[in-house]
RNA sequence: GGCAUCGUGGCCGAGUGGCUAGGCACAGCUCUGCAAAAGCUUGUACAGCGGUUCGAAUCCGCUCGAUGCCUCCA
């Protein structure tokens, strides 16, 4: 199904910090790149929002039928922590305190991340390549650089010549800075050493004798710069041109604007179509930060074991949490709010069971083609998944409405429905039903129901001591009985 | 200090020149043995001060505040 074809969609592109009509370079496909995890700690919250924000994004174009490559990398082969003498791989300086082999650092962080995102029901990438696994690539960016004259080479480091870039191209384009602000700007502090000006960047470092992750180059031992890999892996596979670049916000400057300026130095035209930003995420209002302890990790959340929140929260319920808001925004996460996205994730996937279990009726009481309509809508202006979260609790009011018989759905409306809350909930918003997906809930389901009619007898023969005991009981364990019109059901609250 | 984004009702969070966001919480009602769940009803918010306009939360300016970047960072 091409739908892509019956809908536009519009993107917010960083380049003109407007929305735009998305349109591919090739038709029906797509090609997305986004900068992943530093694998040198547990990865954290933040970076899941962003990786959340563009699976879904992910998970949206192929909704609409494009064909689509997405490319997320792993940075494993670190960054420069200082860019003057001190050149230290940040990788390699874990492993020294830490006392084992850099690459059982990421080894371990890598796994860490694949676990964590699994949990959060994110899309493997097409392809995840690793920087390690791509430095010919990136030292064959650096020569031709070097040969069309924007770089240069410096006891055994090559930088890249922002100066003499911009006398043909406009770098700061993208952050919308001006070079000469930003020399002008320039803070007066360590002494530049090698580099001809301070917004020069390396594309290769020299590798001092203690520094463990080094590769030959035509340069000597040594390791690629901060920005490269990304220039590399995104061209290998996406090409010269591609159709959209994503990244967190802090990514913007430097890291995005030295990859257009390398893949334009190099190639002489602009790399990305459509760059596309996901905003922060913060907690109690404050950005988060390990030093003051203002930071919580997922397995945290999801686990209980902070003192931040009150109770753990399932990653459905954080994942339901960011899609309430929209990707641009930067996001606040905290108790109360947690709470609040809870009670609607539950509500939502109530619904969902509700679903199936309802039957056609002889008119229909609700425009489901309208409201279908609506849905698209707000994914097309942007992603909007808050807006498309509320046209999905309109349709949970209908749906509760007609299992209580309040009111009718034809079937082809009904079943249209169903297809488009499955689409829009499980493979759009990639939400996972996590009461559902209980180990033991057959036999669990039997108990209550056993239950339920130990407590109906007990009320047939008013016996309300009982009846309410088995109530109160249940929902202390967790099981919340609901009276309806047909009998009495249960779900699984927390 | 510079650049950027933003500041919405009790909480979270959309919208963006005139028309209902939505969720959670609160209150009333229906249902119920009582509750819960579900449904219905109610909320006239847009940081402050000026300006543009017939009309601004939405555009412009200033002030204050938050967040990000300017140094590895989603």
């Amino acid at each position: 199904m091409q739908l892509f074809k019956e809908h536009e969609l519009k993107v917010t592109n960083s380049l003109s910090g407007k929305k735009e009509v998305f349109k591919p370079i090739k038709e029906g496909y797509v090609g997305m790149y986004v900068c992943g995890p530093t694998v040198y700690s547990n990865v954290h919250l933040g970076n899941c929002r962003t990786f959340m924000s563009f699976d879904m994004i992910f998970r949206y174009f192929k909704h609409l039928g494009y064909k689509v490559r997405y490319v997320r990398n792993i940075t494993d082969a670190g960054h420069l922590e200082n860019d003057a003498d001190e050149g230290e791989d940040k990788i390699a300086k874990k492993a020294k305190l830490e006392q084992i082999e850099p690459m059982e650092v990421v080894q371990r962080y890598t796994v860490d991340f694949h676990e964590t995102i699994k949990k959060l029901n994110l899309l493997p990438p097409s392809i995840e390549p690793t920087a390690t696994g791509h430095i010919i690539e990136q030292i064959e960016i650096i020569k031709e650089i070097l040969d069309k004259g924007f770089a240069y080479v410096v006891n055994g480091s090559v930088y890249f010549d922002v100066v003499t870039f911009n006398e043909s191209n406009d770098y700061g384009k993208l952050s919308g800075r001006k070079l000469e602000d930003m020399i002008a700007n320039t803070r007066e502090l360590t002494a530049q050493g090698e580099k001809k000006n301070p917004q020069d960047f390396a594309l290769w470092k020299k590798a001092e004798p203690q520094h463990i992750m080094r590769w030959p180059s035509p340069w000597g031992d040594g390791f690629p710069g901060w920005h490269l890999e990304c220039t590399a892996m995104s061209t290998k596979y996406l090409g010269e041109n591609f159709d959209i670049h994503g990244g967190g916000m802090d990514l913007k400057f430097p890291h995005h604007e030295c990859e257009i300026a390398q893949a334009e130095a190099r190639c002489g035209q602009t790399p990305v179509n459509y760059w596309l930003h996901a905003n922060m995420l913060t907690l109690n209002g404050k950005k988060m930060s390990k030093s003051t302890g203002n930071n919580i990790y997922p397995s945290e959340m999801f686990s209980g074991e902070n003192d931040i929140l009150s109770k753990p929260f399932s990653p459905s319920v954080v994942r339901f949490f960011m899609m309430q808001a929209h990707y641009t925004s930067i996001l606040d996460l905290s108790n109360d709010a947690l709470l609040a996205s809870e009670k609607g994730y539950t509500k939502l996937m109530e619904a969902m069971g509700s679903l199936d279990g309802l039957n056609g009726g002889n008119n229909s009481d609700f425009e489901v083609m309208a409201w279908k309509a609506n849905c698209y809508a707000a994914m097309n202006d942007d992603f909007n998944t808050p807006i498309l979260i509320a046209h999905l609790f309109e349709a949970v009011k209908h749906i509760n409405l007609i299992k209580e018989g309040k009111e009718q759905l034809i079937k082809k409306d009904l079943e249209l429905l169903k297809a488009t809350m499955n689409s829009f909930v499980y493979d759009v918003l990639g939400l996972i039903d996590s009461a559902a997906n209980q180990d033991d809930s057959a036999s669990l389901e039997g108990v209550v129901q056993l239950l339920i009619n130990l407590r109906n007898q007990a009320r047939e023969n008013k016996d309300f001591a009982t009846s309410d005991t088995i109530r109160d009981e249940l929902l202390a364990l967790g099981i919340q009985l609901k009276d309806g019109k047909d009998g009495t059901t249960f779900s699984i609250v927390s």
